[in-house]
DNA sequence: TTAATTGTAACTATATTAGATACAATTAAA
DNA sequence: TTTAATTGTATCTAATATAGTTACAATTAA
């Protein structure tokens, strides 16, 4: 993975779950998250496209859930914002001449995307909701 | 992960189990990689720090695998060339005001921890050799 | 002594990511 | 109708990471 875009969407959609029935401003997300309004529309613009997010425009606009938190999985928001594999290939090009770099590339997909689908797979177990009470547990342990 | 180091690195160790016994210079497996000689040194040397490869200095050296090509797994390639967490984590500070902000690091480390062992469970499973002869294999297939 | 090689430091170029600015479009409310 | 708050998006800048290059000391076989 190249950057830290599906972390702070998991981060903002926690925001989100634990704010169910409100709207949130990308203003108050980014706060949160220590960072610009920008980037965090631009990660909802992500979402949304897999319906997981809705947004109102205008005065009082904000940002919701677009489905309970219980429904939302880390593999969601992980295809929502990342594309395409996990091990990243070379930018140049392969010598052609060479029996292994010819066939090389084929084989070691295949078993890369048997890792990739492994975590994958973990991170479809986790809801947003889990996320959210681990949260708030953690939060409460510290106050005793 | 942010680079394609670990294919590359999978690959030159592919180039040296199809070459037991002989040594390989670093000009020869940049060749196959169309990068630079330096370029693999800086690889085979991580490398080497987990007793993966043996080097030899000097006129007529080069590189040979320190162990047999079945006893290497991706996985103590990816553990050599890597270092930490697939999920990588924003770089600012996270805003300690925020409930959210300050308890969920530690929630989100756990789950995608678990994905990330998933993930090199299996690369453990594939060996240099398996690799090695999936390669000869499909340029078999080709000839035909 | 020479040529070939590794090992490594230092530098440059390229690509990616993050962050910022600007502004049109929308909408609630004064 | 006007104003203020908000999303949506394009464009630019800055920071960071990655890849590639140059240079050269150290080593070793011939």
């Amino acid at each position: 993975m190249k950057s830290s875009k599906f972390i702070v969407a998991t981060h903002l959609m926690t925001i989100l779950a634990l704010n169910q029935g409100k709207k949130v401003t990308s203003a108050e997300i980014a706060w949160s998250i220590n960072t610009n309004p920008v980037l965090v529309r631009k990660l909802i613009s992500l979402l949304k496209k897999r319906n997981l997010v809705v947004s109102e425009v205008g005065a009082d606009g904000g940002n919701k859930l677009a489905k309970k938190a219980f429904e939302i999985t880390l593999l969601d928001i992980y295809n929502a914002i990342e594309s395409g594999a996990v091990f990243q290939k070379p930018y140049g090009k392969i010598n052609i001449e060479c029996v292994i770099a010819r066939n090389i590339m084929p084989v070691l997909d295949h078993h890369f995307n048997k890792a990739q689908l492994a975590m994958l797979g973990e991170l479809s177990k986790t809801s947003l909701q889990t996320v959210s009470l681990e949260i708030i547990q953690s939060e409460k342990l510290k106050m005793r």
